[in-house]
DNA sequence: TATAATTGTTTTGTATACTAATTTTTTTTA
DNA sequence: TAAAAAAAATTAGTATACAAAACAATTATA
């Protein structure tokens, strides 16, 4: 029972994934393209380096995302004069409307999914589950 | 707080899955064509769909995986003789040792993980987590 | 200061995910 | 039984995920 967990965990995760791009789809954004976006919402000028900082995914994932991000002009990117390797990037005119709308749906998907679950069984498995990630953080800080 | 649970449990997914990807480099084999592998391993001549029907995947996602185990030599198909539209799907010589090693390997990614969390905790989890995913197949369900 | 090392980012190549369209067979049905 | 519908898989197209290589610009060093 007990090595089932990730199994579950993965399946939750991807569940979560499937229901949120559903509501995405007629938003014409995907859910990874959504999180960079609120990042870039939330810190105007931001790089490209301090993305993956934030969020844990891959330089290279990240490069494709921006620039399907901006070919669907919902960011623009401007070479920072003092670093030209840098980009400043920016949210364009009207994708901030796009992240509070966003919102909406998230809220309600997780609501949904904590459906007949009290808020001290969510705060519980939320304390067990930082102390699985802390020790997967670890065991990959460790062995590669 | 709450609405961190799905970013939290992606996490621990993508988590696990790099560390189990790091393990399984060596062997040869990918994590997606593992959990294919050991299916096929446990019901030998099974078909893709009946495959489908175990693991929640996307029949398409499958065939791929199928043709690169297959072009690995870890499994072989064989056109079923009384409905030519379907493959029966066997493991091939030698990889039934590899998901006896894989097993090792994973019990020591989940103990890892659980490390400083009592089983009883576990238990707790993994019952709530029942409950997330029972809601979110009910979702999926309904609204799709 | 010319060269080496570093840094920020993109590109390349392989493997999922997933939708939609095809293909090949089999089963229905008119 | 011939045509339509259904079923099992594959293919095509787009979007991640990730490692490794390539690029361009900046900084360090001999």
């Amino acid at each position: 029972m007990v090595k089932e967990v990730c199994y579950k965990l993965n399946k939750s995760s991807m569940l979560y994934k499937r229901i949120m791009s559903k509501h995405l789809e007629r938003l014409g954004i995907t859910y990874s393209q959504l999180m960079v976006l609120k990042v870039v919402n939330q810190e105007p000028g931001i790089t490209a380096k301090e993305i993956l900082q934030q969020m844990d995914t891959d330089k290279a994932t990240l490069s494709g995302v921006l620039a399907r991000l901006e070919r669907d002009n919902l960011v623009y990117r401007v070479v920072n004069p003092k670093d030209k390797r840098v980009q400043n990037i920016y949210v364009s005119e009207g994708s901030e409307h796009l992240c509070s709308q966003v919102a909406v749906i998230e809220n309600a998907c997780v609501s949904d999914m904590m459906a007949g679950v009290t808020e001290e069984e969510v705060e519980t498995f939320v304390a067990i589950l930082d102390k699985f990630i802390a020790n997967q953080i670890e065991k990959i800080d460790s062995d590669f």
